[in-house]
DNA sequence: AACTCGGGGCA
DNA sequence: TGCCCAGAGTT
């Protein structure tokens, strides 16, 4: 297991590969965030960006959401996965915004995940890239990095890994944290074929060095 | 903890 | 074609 100086400096590399690391989302406020994340769910954030756009010139506030039927708002998201479920969730979510937080955004996560179709990711990403609070949200990059470098056990469950990090990482890191990790496993040690050959973490990571036989 | 939803992107 | 994608709800 990784020590917090150790995972620290694990991070501050990450960093170094990647200084742009941040949400690749494009959004202008908390609500279009909090939508646009709820559709990142097993899509690329990519394939969101291109529907994202003209989704909130043409819902611009929940009330917009809720003034058509949900097949519009379906037909408006359709080239992403699982929108039936998205598009129910964004209609139900924005029902709850205007009944019980004022239509705004709330700034807990346990109001956020009290939002249907938000879970534990999309609420610390909302805290840490809206509000500015303190979170990480661990997802399947985070949870593969962690587990092959060898900052958190393999049996870890999310919950764990999460709490690992937070213990291992002061406040101030955790947003970039978050970040970093996800483009170090987006782009670098990606699940099928990490570049272990050109990493500049092989040497302190345990799955790396397996496969690279060292 | 396992299962399901789901079309697009990419090899 | 086959596999994967910055997940969440249900059982």
């Amino acid at each position: 297991m990784f020590s917090k100086a150790k995972t620290i400096h694990a991070i501050e590399v990450m960093g170094e590969m990647f200084p742009n690391a941040k949400c690749e989302l494009t959004h202008k406020n908390p609500f279009e965030l909090l939508i646009a994340v709820m559709l990142s769910a097993q899509a690329t954030d990519i394939s969101v960006n291109k529907v994202t756009p003209h989704l909130f010139e043409k819902y611009p506030t929940p009330e917009a959401f809720l003034a058509v039927p949900v097949e519009a708002i379906m037909d408006d998201i359709k080239t992403i996965g699982l929108f039936r479920n998205k598009a129910r969730h964004i209609q139900g979510c924005c029902r709850k915004l205007i009944d019980e937080f004022n239509g705004e955004v709330p700034k807990t996560r346990k109001e956020l995940t009290s939002l249907p179709g938000v879970g534990i990711k999309t609420a610390n990403v909302v805290l840490g890239d809206a509000f500015g609070v303190p979170a990480i949200a661990v997802d399947t990059h985070v949870e593969r990095v962690t587990k092959r470098l060898g900052i958190c056990r393999l049996k870890d469950s999310v919950g764990e890994v999460e709490a690992t990090l937070m213990k291992k990482l002061p406040e101030s890191m955790w947003v970039e944290a978050h970040h970093r990790l996800i483009f170090f496993g987006r782009y670098h040690c990606t699940a099928r074929s990490p570049k272990c050959d050109i990493c500049p973490l092989l040497e302190e990571c345990r799955e790396g060095k397996q496969r690279m036989g060292i």
